[in-house]
RNA sequence: GCCCGGAUGGCGGAAUGGUAGACGCUGCGGACUUAAAAUCCGUUCCUUGCAAAAGGGUGAGGGUUCGAGUCCCUCUCCGGGCACCA
């Protein structure tokens, strides 16, 4: 079964092992297997047409590693491998060149499946998912369908990024500095009828699982920091005046409320235009006209003067009734909190800013009773403190004035406590073709009375066009999936609609209103009142929809009555290991959290997190230390070097680079040591004629050196594997060789011991040896070896001699051996004797089978 | 501005508070060869020294400790994240 090379021919034998693997199915995950389970999963990639990027290899041979490792451990390991495939740049190439975007996406992963099987991963082909599939995005739909029900999916006609140049909405996670992620085009803000999850509803849950995941920290920190939350109160100031009306502000500072002297809103506050005075209206029109022009990397650009105008409202300070101004600026927004603040110029940085640049009174009711005197007036001063100003709070520390503030206000039903997030609800469609359409339907007011209790969600779901008001009915679950129609032209309109819109004959349809299910509208109306003329909904969903659930579907990927089936759950569970990069720490990590736990609440899969050890692989720069890219011309392409080196040099040399988490740039001089090692390895074990080097014998091993770094690398290696230090697996093996490569004989299961180590990382090479050693592929079902630590110990063990803390020798001495031994032993020593003359020892630290250190002085 | 992470030979990197530089690359010297490739051996932190050895050395400065790359404080630079969120 082995190949007939005499020499290390990777090109030989790569090949002829990934088809083995292929036709025997080696890595089949059985589902009904009587093993322990454990699932590795990549992060799925999105097949472009540039193909494999050396980044991809980077985290799926870490994981492939750790797969092969955990198989040879005993454990019926799921490793699979998909597409995330919905996604604009294949949309683009299918405007600029009419191609079908379901042609280009197979070309590209056929391409992709092919580099990635030449790299010899172990996945599990049966389980391959394809986002773009119709059985696969059914189930996107029902997701999406059971949030609607659940009146966790609405639309909302909101300010919302718009990408002229992508002609699409946007994402707050996918815009960056003004600009979008993909691409890096500017944006800008439309109003426009949008969905929306309503993923704030999730954002306590999502904030406190966060403690429990072992993930790195830096990404918790992101999460954390991204859903934001803020304890403070919501406090109610009347607007002075014949006027019912009152502002609502947020604030984390009820402390400060005696230093209010100003209240700002946003631009886009609903209340601007109730209070503004007849006099001001004017200037706060054009105000508010301006800020609603301005892109937000000009309202957000730090560098610039606060702007602001005085609406000739006053609102009265429910503590003291006092009257003070209320401005617009647009500083504040409309977004966050109750789109209103109280401003206290003296303990709040940019409110200090403004009322400088306005000339409003700032008075200072905290004080820092531990800085010098001189420094206590000092403002804006924005930590805890003494109350000062403050009528009856005076006196009071900060963090207690605060809780009594709020809670007098709440007497009087003026504030309460109150939690803010950072977090904004998910915006959900996109103008675009290629993605999952939404399995809803619109009808008209009258129309939306006829439809079936069950079918409507909690809340109705409606929007006003045109003076007519729609309803948003959800397709039957039984006709799902609702696929992409044929379309002549993938060009955006460019008018906030998806080339969806321009299908007439996919877009109208007759609905039924008991059963959700729809007819085209060209067919004839089909018998019952129960029919109703509805449009389908045109937007699609975002590309991060297939990749919210997608861990579950590879348990059960050909299900056709469930997304996952309760018996797989039960099985294989959620991923065990989750390896991928750190760029998606926001965007795919918490929309995936946030469908899975819904997906929990619905009782579909009985873990409450997707995701419970995450690892992200770092990024390989080009040989010239940046950023890979086209432009720079520095890329590496896997299939070069598997042409060159072949893929178990890639494997091994990717791995060998440096830390996996770590940043590193690639060197082609460096893979040469991991071709030499291999080669190494090959001339260990067999000869120049292709057999089994007659130096290595079959009686067990004798050599006692032998043995013990046999048994320290085994430890090691294994150690290594679990914590991902695949870089010193690799050293300690290259350790391992060159210390064969020095012995005259070892043994047969010396020599076979080592290929088991070698094979999660070299598998092709491992597989070819472990045949030509006598033994029956598959070497990835062999055992890991056990190590035995009676191997590790020594008789003797070396203790370095320090005088003063500087190394002055070392000797080997009994492991029992006790400190005035040793210390004899040193003494002896002539270099240790030199540096003790004319000194008188003050004190011996004594490690037992470390150090003794002498600590001498005249 | 705030919050993280990092800085070790010519290079990538290794080191439970216990000989800094494992392993690999590069360079240099040598062996084998008609020659080359491949392979093997030696050497490769700096200074002094023929050598033995001595001194210095992990971004800078201080501290804790018998002993610090590792722990603590201050600073510099680099990378990442957040950035008017009240």
């Amino acid at each position: 079964m082995a190949t007939n090379r005499t020499d290390y021919e990777p090109a030989a034998i790569e090949p002829h092992w990934q088809q083995y693997w292929e036709s025997q199915k080696t890595f089949r995950a059985p589902d009904d297997a009587d093993k322990p389970k454990y699932y590795v999963l990549d992060m799925f990639p999105y097949p472009s047409g540039a193909g494999l990027h050396i980044g991809h290899p980077e985290g799926y041979t870490a994981s492939d590693i750790l797969a092969r490792y955990k198989r040879a451990r005993g454990f019926n390991v799921l490793h699979p491998m998909g597409w995330d495939a919905f996604g604009l740049p294949t949309e683009q190439y299918a405007i600029q060149t009419g191609t079908h975007p379901t042609v280009t996406n197979a070309r590209n992963i056929e391409n992709f499946r092919g580099q990635i099987k030449r790299l010899g991963f172990s996945y599990d082909w049966d389980r391959e998912i394809d986002t773009t599939d119709p059985d696969y995005y059914r189930w996107t739909q029902w997701i999406f369908l059971q949030l609607f029900k659940r009146g966790l999916a609405y639309v909302d006609e909101r300010p919302v990024w718009w990408c002229p140049e992508l002609k699409t909405v946007l994402a707050n996670e996918e815009v960056i500095d003004g600009r979008s992620e993909r691409g890096n085009h500017p944006v800008e803000r439309r109003n426009l009828r949008q969905w929306v999850l309503r993923i704030t509803a999730y954002a306590d849950r999502l904030l406190e699982d966060l403690k429990g995941l072992d993930w790195p920290d830096s990404t918790k920190r992101q999460q954390e920091a991204w859903i934001g939350r803020s304890e403070g109160a919501e406090i109610e100031f009347p607007i002075a005046g014949d006027t019912e009306e009152s502002l609502r502000v947020y604030t984390t500072r009820p402390d400060t409320l005696f230093g209010a002297t100003y209240m700002v809103i946003a631009p886009e506050h609903p209340a601007v235009n109730k209070i503004v005075t007849a006099e001001n209206r004017d200037a706060v029109d054009a105000y508010v006209r301006k800020a609603a022009q301005k892109s937000d990397l000009e309202r957000t650009d730090l560098a610039k003067e606060k702007t602001g105008v005085f609406t000739g409202a006053y609102a009265i300070n429910p503590v003291n009734d006092q009257k003070i101004p209320v401005w617009v600026a647009d500083y504040v927004l409309v977004s966050y909190g109750t789109g209103a603040i109280m401003a206290v110029p003296a303990h709040d940085d940019r409110d200090h800013e403004f009322a400088t640049e306005f000339s409003i009174p700032i008075l200072q009711v905290i004080e820092n009773q531990d800085l010098p005197e001189a420094e206590r007036a000092d403002l804006p001063y924005t930590g805890p403190g003494v109350l000062i100003n403050s009528g009856a709070f005076s006196g009071l520390p900060s963090d207690e004035a605060a809780r009594r503030i709020t809670g007098t206000l709440a007497e009087r039903n003026l504030g309460r406590p109150s939690v803010q997030y950072r977090l904004r609800d998910w915006l959900f469609s996109r103008q675009r073709f290629w993605g999952e359409p939404f399995p809803i339907v619109w009808l008209p007011a009258q129309d939306y009375d006829k439809l079936d209790a069950d079918l409507r969600p909690e809340e109705p779901v409606r929007y006003t066009a045109d003076g007519r008001e729609w309803y948003a009915a959800p397709i039957a679950e039984s006709a799902l999936p609702l696929t992409l129609p044929e379309v002549e032209s993938y060009q955006p309109s460019g008018t906030g609609e998806s080339p969806l819109a321009n299908v007439k004959e996919w877009v109208d349809v007759w609905y039924n209103a008991r059963t959700g299910q729809t007819v085209p509208a060209t067919d004839p109306r089909p018998e019952g009142d129960h029919w109703l003329a509805a449009r389908r909904e045109t937007n699609t969903m975002p590309q991060w929809a297939g990749s919210c659930w997608y861990h579950l579907r590879y348990l059960d990927p050909r299900n056709q009555d469930h997304l996952v089936s309760p018996e797989r759950f039960q099985y294989w569970g959620v991923p065990d290991y989750y390896i991928g990069g750190a760029e998606h720490a926001v965007l795919h990590l918490l929309y995936a959290r946030f469908w899975h736990k819904f997906l929990y609440d619905l009782g579909v899969v009985t873990e409450p997190e997707p995701y419970k050890k995450l690892f992200h692989q770092g990024i390989i720069l080009g040989e010239d230390g940046e950023k890979m890219s086209k432009s720079r011309g520095n890329v590496v392409n896997p299939d070069t070097i598997i042409e060159e080196h072949g893929a178990d040099a890639l494997r091994a040399y990717l791995m060998f680079l440096g830390p996996l988490e770590a940043m590193k740039p690639w060197k082609s001089q460096g893979i040469e040591g991991i071709t030499r090692f291999l080669k190494k390895v090959w001339r260990e074990l067999i000869d120049r004629e292709g057999n089994r080097q007659s130096r290595i014998t079959d009686a067990p091993e004798t050599d006692t050196e032998t043995l013990r770094l046999l048994h320290e690398t085994i430890k090691k290696v294994g150690e290594d594997i679990e914590a991902l230090r695949l870089n010193t697996a690799i050293s300690q093996m290259m350790i391992f060789v060159n210390h064969l490569q020095k012995t005259d004989t070892f043994s047969l299961e010396t020599g076979k011991t080592f290929v088991r180590l070698l094979a999660p990382f070299c598998p092709h090479l491992a597989e070819e040896l472990w045949e030509r050693l006598g033994e029956t592929p598959s070497v990835c079902y062999a055992p890991w070896p056990e190590y035995d630590p009676a191997r590790l110990e020594t008789e003797t063990v070396k203790v370095v001699f320090q005088v003063n803390g500087k190394y002055r020798g070392d000797a080997q001495v009994p492991k029992a051996a006790d400190q005035d031994t040793v210390l004899a032993a040193a003494k002896d020593q002539p270099r240790v004797a030199t540096h003790l003359d004319g000194k008188t020892i003050r004190k011996v630290i004594y490690v037992p089978g470390k150090i003794l250190n002498i600590v001498a002085s005249p």
